[in-house]
Formats: C-alpha cells, structure tokens, sequence
RNA sequence: GGCGCCAUAGCCAAGUGGUAAGGCAGAGCUCUGCAAAAGCUUUAUCCCCAGUUCAAAUCUGGGUGGCGCCUCCA
C-alpha cells in the first residue's frame, strides 16, 4: 500500500513521497479573524486533521503550521462597529476558533502564527520582491509585478489573459497591470499601522503566508492545504510570490477541499449564509459534526441541512452503542483463550480495508464504512454466549486505531453513577427475580427520564446513558 | 468569454470498464416477561440520447439540470 493523494498541481492523484525521509511539513490557511467560524471552515479544519492524523499513524513526525490572519480590512471594520481595537477583535475570535477546534476533536496544530507577531519577516520578504524585480511601490502601496512570472495561473489551471478582471471588483488604476494584487496596504488616518520602508500600513492579504511558511517550514513544504476557493487567487499569489523568492516550489503538494453548500448554494462569510459552529456545536457533538464532513469524500461538494445531520446523529448511535456493548462484554469476561483464527482474519481484512480507503486520497467516506463493517462483525460476535477476551481486546483495538483518525467516539466513563441510581438498579434486578414486572418497568422508565438507558441481555443488566 | 465541479434508492453516500458498498429512514421476522440493543430478510440498474466494447454507472460525443472560481471567502 501505498498513500495517494489528488495533487491540485498536476489535477491527478500522485504517490504521497516526503521531501525529508520521514517528515511531513504542513501548512493550511487558517482564518482572517473577524467573526465566528462557519460550518464551511469547519471543513478544511476536520478534513486536514483527520489528514495529519493518518499521516502520524504512518509514522510520519507532522509539523503542522495553521495561520492566522489578525489584521486586515474586515478586521479593521469589525474592530470600529465593535469600538474595540483590532488585537482585541482578533484575540476574541482566535480564542474561539481555538475553542470550537478543541470541541470538534482536531488535534492543535504545532504552530499557529499570527500575521503581527510575524511583521519583520513580512516586510523583509516585501523588501526582497521589490529589490529582485518583482514588485513596485507607487504612492505608500506594493503591488506584485504579476507579469514578471511566467507561471503565474500554474495552480489554478488559468490562464492570464483568458481572466475577467475587474468584473468584479473595481481594478485600482494604480496598478501597472490589473492583475498585480497588492503586498502592503497603506494605513488610512486613524487605522493601525506598521512602519516600513514604504510608509506606514499593513500587509496586503496574500503575502502573510509566504513569509510565515517559509519561516516555519522553509523553502518547500509537503502539503499546502486549504478550501477550494483559496484555489484563486490566494494560493496563486502565495506561488507567485515564495516561488521567485526562493527559486524552489512552494509546495510538493496542493489539497484543496470542497465546499459545504446550504440549499445548494455555497456557504460563505460575505453571503452571510454560513452555519456557525459554536451554535450548532450546543445541538450537535464534534462527533456528529466529524461524521457529517468524512461521510463525503473531501473534494465533493457537501451539503447542509437539518436533516442530513439528523440522520449523522443517528447513524454515529450505532456505533456508540457497539462501542458501548463491546466494553460492556469485555468487563464481564474472563476467558483467556487464544485469538480464533476465523475472526481474526475477518478483522484484519476489515482493518486493511480501512487503511487501503484513507490511502487513496483519504477515502473518509468509506473509511467509515470499514469502520460499521466493523461495527458488524463486533455485534454478530456480541451475539455469542461464549465470547473470549482476546478476541473482544483485538476488535476493541482496531475500533481504536481508526477513531484515532476520523475521531467519531469518546470513551465515556461509565463507572459513575450515584448511589440513589445503583440502588434502584439493584431494587430493579429483586423485582425482576420475583417477577414483579409492573416495578421492574416503573424504574426502567424512571431512570430513562434520567437519561440512563437499561438493557436486559443473557448475560445480565447493562446500562447506558442516552 | 476562460477554467472547473456535480447528477447513483425516500434521504445521505462509495464505486470510475466485469454486471450496483455502507449509513439513516421504512417494512417483516428472531431473540426478550415486556422492552431495548442486536441479528436476519427486504427496498435502484446509476439524469437523457447516441456511440465504442464480449462487457459501460464507469470510456467517447451530444444534450438537460444544478453549482463554483476568474483579486472578500475555507
């Protein structure tokens, strides 16, 4: 086996082939914080995870970069409606970003740097643009000299001149060309500033990710990652830039995913259509969130809808209550036999299904049906009367080396329960001894309306919470 | 105008040349004191037309419908 990925670069999916033996350098573009996250970024935040994570399991060392944007003109517009400063709007919501991360089970990246801690690095990479060539200053602003670089359109498969500018977005008649986009942003009276050789501003927005990606990853990192509409002209420029920079590519490999659509319309920030996380995190755990962005495959479009997650919740109950039996039957087992064979084969198959699926183009989709092909066999073995500890111990352990990477349950502590519970449990079993069904189900009922579910199996009571 | 994506069961979704995975929902059965959980059974010929082929959801051509990018966006 070997893992493959769809390379934006070429349009094909290419062999997965680290620069260093051993390392994977990373970098996903994170948010400009001036808001909440949508569902929509919670996208490349899930889907990058889950890609990180495999490529540990593979025993790759991952260093993995996520950016933040923390000044910019919508940060600067949210800073004067909210009358706070800029750091203070920006703080705010990488705080929260970082929070709704954690709640959506994505592991915290190695590195989160931030545009205005990194402002030398960014000036000076300016400066080297300008000096080489590539870039000119005209009235406090840097424009990038877009016609000096021949492969400019390389990654998004355009071509210059075939491009529709200013259809848009009005072109700024100071550029030499209208498709130079701009390095730094001359401060306007009044807004936060940086001092540089040009005059007083800011960076422009493309240029913060070249100056920090090679900062922390150097020349050429592994894989660039990002939604699919960074596509252009974000990661255009990027190229543009590092590549006459460092005359190396800027990366090996380009991941762009899909977008989340809402009423099959494209989820975003400026329409305003966009589903916010945090919210929808106080309806739905990060697992049913996870299920419903791996249930597609990454570059496919995915849409949103009420029921759709209904039905994620639904389908993640299944799993949970495998898991759930699983512990159940392994606590209340003894026998130590060996591993039978039979089984045995049938959850290595199982298990290297799962990982020829996340080789090829991390396949989560159906990597998640190895996971309730798992599922499966785990409750046919459950069925059994007579069930041996290295058996469930096996199916347990692949239960957990996938959920390692698409992260769809939490072991919950199912010890914990207090002492009013546990006696009307004992209370219930003498009832049903004697056969007194009419207070067996009175206290069945009763702990349901505590959210603790009773269940009567051959080899004895289980319970579990809702 | 350029570049690109999507169309598979009631819903979600894999599969991309060898005769349609999986999940949710529905129906029936088994187990159960009754439940629950689980198991078993059951539900499609892949938007349309033409072509290539022994063989097409999968390749080619032409349609239809939906969506995206072309300097705000993940």
């Amino acid at each position: 086996m070997a893992l493959k990925v769809f390379n934006t670069l070429s349009r094909k999916k290419e062999e997965f082939q680290p620069i260093e033996h051993g390392k994977v350098k990373m970098y996903v573009c994170g948010p400009t914080v001036y808001g909440y996250i949508h569902i929509g970024n919670a996208r490349p935040l899930i889907f990058f995870d889950v890609v990180r994570k495999y490529l540990e399991t593979l025993k790759y060392e991952v260093d993995y970069i996520i950016n933040f944007t923390d000044v910019d003109d919508k940060i600067i517009k949210k800073a004067n409606e909210m009358k706070k400063p800029v750091s203070e709007v920006a703080e705010q919501f990488i705080e929260a970003y970082l929070e709704d991360s954690k709640n959506l089970g994505v592991k915290q990246a190695t590195g989160y740097p931030r545009v205005t801690e990194n402002m030398q690095e960014i000036i000076a990479f300016i400066a080297k643009l300008v000096d080489d060539g590539y870039a000119y200053a005209n009235d406090g602003d840097v424009f990038y000299r877009t016609n000096k670089f021949a492969e400019y359109g390389k990654l998004s498969h355009q071509k210059i001149e075939e491009l529709q500018y200013g259809k848009r977005i009005e072109v700024d008649e100071r550029k030499e060309n209208p498709q130079d986009f701009v390095l730094w942003k001359k401060a306007k009276p009044g807004e936060v500033f940086w001092e540089s050789p040009w005059g007083d501003g800011r960076p422009g927005w493309h240029i913060e990710c070249s100056a920090m990606a090679s900062k922390f990853l150097g020349k050429t990192m592994d894989i660039h990652g990002g939604g699919q509409d960074l596509q252009f002209p974000h990661h255009e420029c990027e190229i543009a830039q590092s590549e006459v920079v460092h005359h190396a590519p800027l990366a090996k490999y380009w991941l762009h995913n899909g977008y989340v659509n809402i009423n099959n319309e494209k989820m975003s920030k400026s329409l305003g259509n966009g589903i916010n996380v945090t919210q929808l995190l106080s309806k739905y755990s990060g697992e049913v969130i996870r299920y419903f962005i791996l249930s597609t495959h990454y570059r496919n479009p995915l849409n949103f809808s009420d029921e759709i997650m209904e039905q994620a919740e639904q389908s993640l109950i299944r799993i949970h209550n495998c898991i759930s039996n699983l512990n159940y039957r392994l606590k209340n087992t003894n026998d130590d036999n060996n591993v039978e064979q039979d089984l045995e084969q049938k959850i290595s198959l199982i298990e290297e299904s799962f990982h020829e699926r996340m080789q090829d183009d991390f396949n989560t989709a159906d990597a998640i049906t190895s996971m309730f092909d798992l599922v499966s066999e785990t409750n046919q073995y459950l069925n059994q009367e007579q069930v041996i500890q290295a058996n469930l111990q096996r199916l347990k352990g692949v239960f957990n080396e996938m959920n390692a990477i698409l992260g769809l349950f939490t072991e919950e502590n199912n010890d914990l329960l207090d002492e009013e519970v546990e006696n009307l449990i004992e209370e219930r079993m003498e009832a049903r001894k004697s056969k007194n069904w009419a207070r067996a189900d009175e206290i069945r009922d009763l702990l349901q309306q505590q959210g603790i579910i009773l269940e009567d199996t051959p080899q004895g009571m289980r319970w579990r919470r809702k």
